[in-house]
DNA sequence: ACTAAACATTGATCCAGATCAAAGTTAACT
DNA sequence: AGTTAACTTTGATCTGGATCAATGTTTAGT
């Protein structure tokens, strides 16, 4: 049996400065300058080109600028718990935020993490599926459910983007269930660094070879993610540092000497 | 490690009379019939009400009508490889087929179950992402890309179906990502079975505490299916039949004594 | 009815990863 | 700089499910 406490244990105890996490150049040049937090329109929006809104042209934009509005949460924060009313949609624009599915005793699975550009909520579902918990500090764009859904049946281009980032997050999900069910601890603690490399688009040091990056979550978080407990990612990633494919230093940076080994770790052919 | 012979394995030495599995009434029907597999036009499809179509009003189905076409699979044939030029979109008409990924050593898991209605392909990829197997006789009702996306741009009851579908895929994927991740071999199973009372809408026969249906699948996919091996798989079903929850007769048919008492063994609180 | 291949069950043993239990680090706040 | 709570690592032991190895059962085709 696999029981690890639920997560809410860690949002309890949560405060804002001890939770910075380091996701992107963006949220780290705001947290040391102490920029306020969601001062941006549309148009100055970093998540612009790849969120719900990126098919559309400077009308359907403007429609949807007038009933967007911003909201925030602390790390460690509970944005909504499975089941809640579903009555606003949302993107991730700043920060890391968790997908969970819980059971009774405690068991916890992390079935998605949000990034910024990641979409909250669906149409057509009243309530939520998934607890949804802030990771670091996050800022989401938000749109009540009526007017947008309103707005998305005049407006093809929300639909088709909807339905790319569905798709997408369908693939991602099905190989995580091979990382999941069939993969060994090495493999799945292998496979989430290099998923890391890949979504962050970290910059590349060393000629395609090294890569240094801050890992958005604790090792918790990461055992929720893979399917293991604390003690076994501890040990793994010890045991990729002992053999030379990795290094870490401080509880959250971690250098990878050589991107092609790491791949090979994680067992996927391409 | 869990190592599990390739799927194809089994493509290769399947026949078709030796795999009628019996997954709806229409099938049992055919199969004993004889009747043609697929005389049918949309007016009289068997997945109208629930397919990518059943948004579509008559004009709509007039017009996809003109550029789809049946194809049909024996059981255990492979439908299509991951990597294959996705050339050809479909729905599932009768029949199950399995989504499945695998590695390089062999290890398998699946990743879908394609039941009646259910649809492959996605429109904007240009490759399969899975490997596609039919389990039981297939029929496919199919639509070539290119004159598909065409029309989908001008029919947003086709995107909007698409994208409930899509929705309804990713809820199905992350409860089995829990599944995968945290729950116990009994469980698994448990969860199994009452998926597929819950899928194939089985007539309740006592009261709603007993029900009696035909597993569409072999030990060897339920595995698969499940993170496990065929072992762990009949070890939990005789151990479910000891506890007096199921009893099994021949290879296919289960009897479900206490559809609540199947629940608790699945571990979901709801 | 018989045969052979496919499929399923059962038993013995092993081992990867869980669990239990300290001890060691890190970093926010005083 | 020191304190303390949160987080991480490390070690010892246990166990659920994998692996190895037969044996039993079902079913398609003769």
């Amino acid at each position: 049996m696999n029981v690890l406490l639920p997560y809410t244990r860690r949002a309890k105890a949560g405060s804002l400065k001890e939770s910075i996490f380091v996701n992107d150049l963006d949220q780290v040049v705001n947290n040391l300058t102490q920029v306020p937090k969601f001062k941006f329109d549309c148009a100055g929006c970093p998540i612009r080109d790849r969120a719900i809104c990126s098919l559309c042209d400077a009308d359907e934009l403007e429609a949807l600028e007038k009933i967007k509005f911003y909201k925030s949460f602390e790390a460690g924060q509970s944005i909504a718990i499975r089941g809640d009313d579903l009555t606003t949609l949302s993107s991730v624009v700043t920060g890391t935020a968790s997908l969970m599915r819980t059971m009774e005793d405690g068991r916890a699975q992390m079935v998605g993490l949000l990034l910024p550009s990641d979409f909250i909520g669906r149409p057509g579902r009243t309530t939520y599926s998934y607890d949804v918990t802030a990771v670091s500090d996050v800022t989401l764009c938000c749109f009540k459910r009526d007017p947008f859904e309103a707005l998305m049946t005049k407006t093809p281009h929300l639909i088709e983007r909807l339905m790319e980032m569905s798709l997408d997050d369908l693939d991602v999900a099905r190989d995580w269930m091979l990382l999941l069910g069939r993969k060994t601890a090495r493999e799945k603690v292998a496979s989430f660094l290099k998923m890391m490399i890949k979504r962050k688009s970290v910059q590349v040091v060393n000629g395609a070879r090294t890569v240094d990056f801050i890992l958005p979550i604790t090792r918790e978080l990461m055992a929720t993610y893979l399917g293991l407990t604390i003690e076994t990612v501890s040990r793994q990633m010890g045991a990729l540092r002992n053999d030379g494919i990795i290094d870490t230093e401080g509880k959250k940076r971690v250098i990878v000497h050589d991107v092609d080994a790491l791949n090979d770790e994680a067992g996927d052919k391409v």
